[in-house]
DNA sequence: ATTTACCCTG
DNA sequence: CAGGGTAAAT
């Protein structure tokens, strides 16, 4: 398969994109959809794609808490990265709360909301039947009735104004439930007689809701009196929905704009936000009632996505408002929990008094130590484990996850399953499920490549174990151990490339196709890409801290270059990150070794220009990506250098020596040229140089002497002919290369 | 604009 | 052997 020199490098970029593009890489496809969201989260909290995925039905039959508690995930996906682990954290704390006991979630959360009230109400009726009544008149209870519990100092200071804007809340909730446009099947609301044609709604019908409204509304609305509407909806509920959906919207415009009235106090700019928000809006909470009565399914899987985002970022900024409030005022400084309040009272569909608050803040609290805890333990009980010892105790991931990594392998990379799954696991399970074809040196070899240079790996004589009487995850276990790193050291650069694949591929791995040809070459870029984020994003990226670890022993050039910039980001912030993340890595260690590179250059003998997919061919057990790749042809390149370096001068001392012909350049065994070259490619002097090589070697002599003797070599590019004629002489390396167990079978040739 | 190869240095 | 600069190739 030779090929000239001028064609190679082509040559060899396309065969590498066709291989890229053929094979799917499970890496490269997580790199795709990293590049397309960047946003991050650590691995011990990420959120299943199941959790992402909108449409997912566990999130449709609950009430709206469990709608809220996706929203609410779906939004850690899209929001910024900046806060990403306090919403991750808030996240897990909002599934288990909401577990336990929903319905006082539901008022811890909404109960001083004017909007989400009567969802509560709604989702509370479906379940017990409690009358409307009863709810409101639990929403009008002081918070220190309501949350009896309670025990925080300073509640006293806050009762006044909570129950003045309680009540004045109720009122609004209760003359927007008598509207005549509500579309609120249950009689629930009208039966309980705390309606009236408030003054409120009135006054904004007629100054402003006709300006906001859509003129399709406008019309409805003038087609349909209030009677009408709710006899017909009860006679043909789901003939109406649509309908109902479009007073409802009709209703939530009401709605904020009462709000704006009754917040007249807050800045402008958040209310064109607001707008903006207006019509995502009209189908939330209000609503929820109505359509949870008449149970439409698709009218509850678009309320699920009506929550609008800027309600969770901003309910998640009020919590972390509200702890920071907390913890700075210990509940003196009234002033500030009113701003706290107030400000999201007016901004956002949540509210909190201020005892929910606290509540909430603790819950937080603990599950932050939580976390923080289960993280450390799982930590000390990996470096706790000995190599030889079992590798059950050892599981820092769900146990679904190594065990379907194993089964998937790299067969079907496109599982959905899979997503969440680091991409370089099937690699070492790879290495697990066939332990023969691998060589345990190569991975003990690896670490010390350039700690200890000097180490040469006998290829007759492997020392160590094979990895099959090794368990799995002790193995892994045992190299990062055996490397005699610390955490911090560990090896680093291909481990970046599966955190950053892991970091960001699943916010977008609904929206990208992994297998899409466009997303499979961009593992590269996103490696740059990430290198020139903002420190403040980068601060929480868990590899920040690896890049200080011996680059060098994976000799990932590249990454080494475009990272080195990522060297001052260390932070504390990313220290659980981290120590999650380095979990993972011990399963994705991999790189080119010691064992890879002798293997490289006994393969020179055969092929001085192969081409990636030779490459690619004759190293199976090597994860290729693109660094990789370069890796070895560099690794090629620099032995094609050492190879004309000893050819021109084997040449010169020939033409030095008084040779005129070229036919008395003989490259044999005994000679100086060979044994250089062996010394060079073949150091151990354990393996058969073919006598191909030979040849070639000799072709290549006699062609840099007759450059030399004719004196080309003035020529800055006197060399490229000879490259030319050279690359056309390789040969294909024996298929014992293609084994793993090469290197003996080869050495007894 | 990106990749690749060459060349040089350490 | 890796890193970096440069130029050529795509």
């Amino acid at each position: 398969m030779p090929d000239c020199h001028s064609t190679s490098p082509l040559a060899v970029e396309s065969e590498q994109r066709r291989f890229d593009s053929g094979i799917p890489n499970p890496f490269d496809e997580c790199i795709s959809k990293q590049s397309a969201a960047p946003t991050i989260y650590p691995m011990n909290l990420s959120i299943s794609d199941q959790d992402a995925e909108g449409s997912s039905p566990c999130y449709f039959e609950g009430d709206q808490t469990s709608r809220l508690h996706m929203r609410l995930k779906r939004n850690l996906f899209e929001g910024s990265a900046t806060s990403y682990t306090n919403r991750a954290i808030i996240s897990q704390f909002w599934k288990k709360t909401t577990k336990k006991n929903s319905p006082v979630d539901h008022s811890l959360f909404f109960s001083s909301s004017n909007v989400s009230s009567s969802t509560t109400e709604s989702s509370q009726e479906d379940r017990s039947s409690n009358s409307s009544k009863d709810s409101v008149q639990d929403l009008s209870l002081p918070p220190s009735e309501a949350h009896a519990t309670s025990s925080v100092e300073g509640d006293r200071f806050f009762d006044e104004h909570l129950r003045a804007k309680r009540a004045r809340v109720e009122n609004i909730i209760r003359g927007m439930s008598s509207s005549p446009t509500v579309a609120i099947p249950s009689n629930e609301l009208e039966k309980d007689g705390s309606h009236q044609q408030g003054g409120l709604r009135d006054q904004y019908k007629e100054n402003k809701r006709k300006q906001r409204l859509p003129q399709q509304q406008q019309q409805q609305q003038q087609q349909h009196p209030k009677n009408l509407i709710a006899s017909s909806f009860k006679k043909h509920r789901r003939e109406e929905c649509h309908r109902l959906k479009q007073q409802l919207q009709e209703m939530q415009g009401k709605l904020l704009e009462l709000q704006e009235k009754f917040f007249q106090v807050y800045d402008t700019n958040e209310l064109e936000q607001e707008e903006e928000e207006d019509l995502p809006d009209a189908n939330f909470p209000l609503d929820g009632t109505a359509c949870k009565a008449e149970n439409d399914e698709d009218a509850q899987g678009k309320f699920a996505h009506d929550l609008s985002d800027v309600d969770h970022s901003l309910y998640i900024d009020y919590v972390q408002a509200l702890t920071q409030d907390r913890e700075l005022t210990s509940g003196k400084d009234t002033t500030r929990h009113q701003n706290t309040d107030r400000k999201f009272n007016s901004n956002n569909h949540f509210s909190f008094s201020l005892v929910e608050g606290r509540h909430l803040a603790d819950a937080l609290k603990y599950e932050l130590s939580n976390a923080v805890a289960h993280i450390v333990d799982s930590v000390v009980q990996l470096f706790s484990v000995k190599p030889s010892s079992s590798s059950q105790s050892f599981h820092p991931f769900p146990p679904s996850r190594p065990k379907d990594a194993v089964q998937s392998d790299s067969t079907n990379l496109r599982m959905p399953s899979q997503e969440l799954r680091c991409p370089q696991e099937p690699t070492i399970h790879q290495y697990f499920e066939n332990p023969q074809t691998f060589d345990i040196q190569d991975q003990t070899e690896a670490l010390p490549l350039v700690v200890r240079k000097s180490s040469q790996p006998s290829l007759v004589n492997p020392v160590i174990k094979p990895p099959c009487q090794i368990g799995h995850t002790s193995t892994a276990l045992a190299i990062a151990l055996g490397s005699q790193l610390p955490l911090n050291d560990l090896p680093v650069p291909v481990m970046s490339y599966g955190m950053h694949a892991d970091i960001g591929h699943n916010l977008s791995s609904s929206a990208k196709d992994p297998a899409s040809p466009e997303s499979i070459d961009l593992s590269w870029e996103t490696v740059k890409l990430r290198s020139k984020i903002a420190p403040h994003h980068m601060t929480q990226q868990p590899y920040s801290r690896f890049h200080q670890g011996p680059v060098d022993s994976l000799c990932l050039t590249h990454i080494k270059a475009e990272c080195g910039d990522l060297h001052s980001l260390e932070t504390d912030s990313s220290r659980v990150n981290y120590l999650s993340v380095s979990l993972t890595t011990l399963y994705i260690q991999e790189g080119l070794t010691p064992n890879h590179l002798k293997k490289a250059k006994l393969m020179f003998f055969y092929t001085r220009y192969p081409s990636s997919n030779t490459l690619k061919t004759y190293f199976p057990d090597v994860k290729f990506n693109r660094c990789i790749t370069s890796q070895l042809i560099k690794w090629f390149s620099n032995f094609r250098e050492f190879y004309y370096i000893q050819m021109e001068k084997s040449a010169r001392q020939a033409m030095a020596d008084g040779i005129t012909d070229t036919n008395d350049l003989k490259v044999t065994r005994d000679c100086e040229l060979f044994r250089a070259l062996n010394m060079h490619y073949n150091k151990a002097n354990d393996f058969q140089i073919p006598d191909t090589f030979l040849e070639v070697a000799e072709v290549t002599l006699r062609e840099f002497f007759n450059a030399v003797y004719l004196g080309k070599d003035t020529d800055p590019a006197w060399k490229k002919g000879i490259y030319k004629v050279i690359c056309k002489l390789d040969t294909k390396v024996p298929e014992v290369f293609k084994s793993q167990g090469c290197l003996q079978e080869a050495i007894i040739d």
